[in-house]
DNA sequence: TCTGGGGTCCTAGGACCC
DNA sequence: TCTGGGGTCCTAGGACCC
């Protein structure tokens, strides 16, 4: 029923956007070849809560190099080491070949974000609008930068996304993998589908050819629990859901499941946006062994909590919730929060809510504690309040005041609002 | 594969209000 | 008052994403 082969300019159905999705590979480790060539070629694992030598915590990144050994992210880096040593120790143990060995880095977030800012200027130097996902990952609508004509064979579109990512290659020196699609969703499917280095493009009327033959779990949305379930009706892959009865569907999985089946479809309006304000910020950090401790887990929480207060000042946001996270083996999740009758920026407070929220997990073993706040409140407007510039007509406990040397606890100020 | 850290969105029940 | 219906807020949990 479609016949859209030729694009005329300007002549296609609805005018097809072109979205870009840009998708650094293996980011982290492409960061630290970048400062330390010789790991070029060569397996590199970036683990995070990762200290040299010690086999703590979790791979963050592994380079395709690392990824043959069996190397995955999300593994424990204990894991990993066991079916890739470490390079230094592998040159001396004879049981080991050093040609079977790779090198393992710790987490470095703040160089990371200093090589993403010079990529990141480069797509908004390529594109009018753009959204940035995460630290390694962007879509681009370049829809007036360039076109789906069909020049040589190629769409102009294809030549644009070359050089979107050639320059990120010559300029910063990591490689990128690129899609682009008349959609967010498409062209975020096409960047993955040819990884490491790859260029994918999905032209106008051919998308849904493009998920057909596609696993769920490649449509954006789709997981482990909801493909097995899909499974469970029959489902298998992007075809089969796009073929399946829509109220079904719905009635199954709810919101969700009207967006992925249209996701399967091809339909995706969404605009590429510029990225809002953060609706929270959060730290967690887990124990090297479970502990029922009280008073180490204390001492965490309070840790936590003085981190999350310190970024949020440095971000501008006031909260007016503050909660927790407890796990519990062996991984069981509980979230406890509070809501504040106003936005507050204050660390004491963050800290004894916390605490006082930790109280009712007194006594268990804990194996990972976290402190979030949210609903957040950016802007002069709100700071203003806060610092009771306009006192006069804000209501009670809108406007902490206390001195920091009164000596009175702000829980207690806090526990006579309610 | 016995599980790291930082987020988003959705659901569902209960409180409370009109 | 024990009977509606609608709306919003709060909390806890779950799935998912990078």
């Amino acid at each position: 029923m479609t016949d859209e082969g030729g694009t005329l300019p300007g002549a296609g159905d609805d005018d097809p956007r072109i979205v870009c999705h840009v998708d650094m590979d293996c980011f982290y480790a492409s960061c630290e070849r970048l400062r330390e060539p010789e790991l070029r070629g060569e397996p590199v694992v970036v683990g995070m809560g990762y200290e040299s030598g010690e086999p703590h915590g979790a791979v963050a990144t592994a380079s395709y190099e690392a990824r043959a050994y069996g190397v995955e992210s999300a593994q424990p880096v204990s894991q990993a080491l066991e079916r890739l040593p470490r390079k230094t120790v592998a040159r001396e143990d004879r049981t080991l070949d050093p040609a079977d060995a790779g090198y393992y880095r710790p987490v470095d977030l703040d160089y990371y974000r200093e090589v993403a800012d010079e990529i990141k200027a480069i797509l908004h130097e390529c594109a009018g609008r753009v959204r940035e996902v995460s630290v390694d990952e962007a879509y681009l609508d370049v829809t007036e930068r360039t076109a789906w004509d069909v020049v040589d064979g190629r769409p102009l579109a294809e030549g644009y996304a070359r050089y979107v990512k050639e320059r990120i290659a010559r300029e910063v020196g990591v490689p990128a993998s690129v899609g682009v699609a008349p959609t967010m969703s498409a062209a975020k499917v096409a960047s993955d589908h040819d990884k490491p280095d790859g260029l994918v493009v999905v032209e106008p009327g051919t998308v849904r050819d493009f998920f057909d033959p596609l696993p769920v779990e490649a449509v954006h949305g789709v997981g482990p629990v909801t493909a097995r379930e899909l499974g469970e009706m029959g489902i298998e892959t992007a075809g089969d859901l796009s073929a399946a009865d829509p109220t079904a569907i719905r009635e199954r999985f709810g919101e969700r499941g009207r967006t992925f089946y249209d996701r399967a479809r091809g339909n995706d309006d969404r605009a590429v946006t510029p990225t809002g304000r953060p609706k929270s910020l959060s730290r967690e950090s887990a124990f090297t062994e479970a502990t029922a401790d009280a008073e180490r887990q204390r001492e965490t929480v309070s840790g936590l909590a003085a981190d999350v207060a310190e970024r949020a000042e440095g971000k501008g946001a006031l909260y007016r919730t503050i909660g927790i996270k407890v796990v519990t083996p062996p991984y069981d999740v509980h979230t406890r929060e509070r809501s504040l009758p106003g936005p507050v920026a204050d660390a004491d407070l963050v800290r004894e809510v916390a605490g006082d929220l930790l109280a009712e997990f007194e006594g268990d073993t804990i194996r990972k504690l976290g402190v979030r706040v949210s609903n957040l409140q950016f802007g002069a407007a709100a700071q203003a309040r806060l610092d009771g510039w306009d006192g006069d007509d804000a209501p009670a406990g809108t406007t902490p005041d206390r001195s920091p040397t009164d000596g009175q606890s702000s829980l207690a100020d806090f526990d006579g609002w309610e």
